[in-house]
DNA sequence: ACCGTCCTCCTCCCAAAGAACGAGATGGTT
DNA sequence: AACCATCTCGTTCTTTGGGAGGAGGACGGT
């Protein structure tokens, strides 16, 4: 049903490298099952030794913090940390030039519209065949920019551009600055988000200031607004 | 590939009538052909001399007003008078026991699911071969509710019921309110909105407070998300 | 030891948002 | 005529939001 197609070469990512240079992966993935099954894929088909697993965002970045960059990662779109893109803007702070293919259950076109977006190096189905899966993950690692050919690339560049722009700017936010993001996106308010993070208002406004001149927005509404058109937080 | 499947005999919407008493009907599309081929379809199909059409939802209030209730109504998902759950919010509000039917291009199940809490007879692609869709209007005019059968009805009653009385909350407001609520889920200040349509601040922020207080909301971010969780207003 | 980043908190100040009144004008219905 | 819904505008007051600027502590890297 949905094997995958080729699309540009890639722009936004940095580096190619041989795909023999990927020796060391990284898979993000809470769900424990399909977790152990991709590891045990990857060993196999591409003869690994290290594949290191993590259940959510946070672990894979202190677990990255502490063993070093991989040279590859496969994230799940929908972590129990992290749904939509902001799992995906987080780690490409943290490791801007390593590939990072997303997989999720499902092929909402926005949403891969938005990954692809904001740099991720492909986008797969997981319940995509094998031998279809390696194939993708071969020619990401070979610099190609791989999505599902059920995904159409909806509008031209111009617009594309400037959600690629957007997304860089997200990925300037510190983590901080995105959890309280993520609470204005929820329509808190300073003072319920000050209480949910234990920290004092004037710290909450001093972020705030930070992340609306780091987005570029005035009111908070367009904040969400933006967040939104990039899918940087999907609905519980 | 999508005919129709039955759902729930109805429980929202107020009146079976027999198909036979269907004598009168307007389409909501503004796009000119498929107004056209929809009509002659239907004036074919069922045997209607008056099938009424308009292209905006706005000039079909108006023409609501002055010629008076059909008995059924098809509605365009995107209007460029109104996109998402907006245009079936407002129609409802003016004829709340008139069958409506959604017709859209594409058939995002979280739109559907949408539509139909907010009240919808049923959802149809505009990709349906004739007699499929006329088979469709029928069952629907006979107060099945009918969706698309690649509609999965995702989640269980207790939320959906929670979207059904949103949609309600929403269909309580005015069209000044609508058009505000509208300008509010952009992202506009409240001095913009009251420039743009031309009235005074004083009286945007009336309207806000009786939008606020209609929907439940006390903060206009938690406006944008609700309007947002049923899909009022679909981005441009 | 020094610098950069991040997180924290504060004060002062002004603009925006929202609640709570009242009240006039219109148009349609009963 | 009385009523109702809607839109309009105003005043007053309180709460939030947001900008500017300063400042200190923690941590990591050069």
């Amino acid at each position: 049903m949905d094997s995958a197609t080729s699309n540009a070469q890639d722009r936004n990512t940095a580096r190619h490298l041989p795909v023999d240079r990927v020796r060391e992966i990284l898979i993000v993935e809470d769900h424990p099952l399909m977790c152990d099954a991709l590891a045990l894929t990857l060993k196999i088909s591409f003869g690994l030794k290290n594949v290191r697993t993590a259940r959510s965002l946070s672990a894979a970045q202190e677990q990255i913090r502490n063993q070093g960059m991989p040279d590859a990662v496969i994230l799940d779109v929908n972590l129990p940390d992290a749904r939509g893109a902001e799992g995906l803007v987080m780690l490409r702070r943290q490791i801007p030039d390593v590939p990072i293919t997303m997989i999720s259950a499902d092929l909402d076109n926005a949403m891969i519209s938005a990954a692809m977006a904001a740099g991720a190096q492909g986008y797969v189905s997981k319940s995509l065949a094998r031998e279809a899966l390696v194939a993708s993950l071969r020619r990401m690692w070979e610099g190609e920019r791989v999505t599902p050919d059920s995904y159409v690339p909806e509008d031209a560049g111009e617009e594309d551009a400037a959600r690629a722009e957007l997304a860089r700017r997200f990925a300037s936010l510190t983590p901080q600055q995105m959890k309280i993001l993520r609470l204005i996106c929820q329509g808190k308010a300073n003072k319920e988000i000050s209480y949910e993070l234990s920290i004092a208002e004037a710290t909450v406004k001093t972020h705030i200031t930070a992340i609306m001149s780091k987005i570029n927005a005035r009111r908070r509404t367009q904040a969400v607004l933006l967040a939104n058109s990039v899918r940087l937080f999907e609905p519980a």
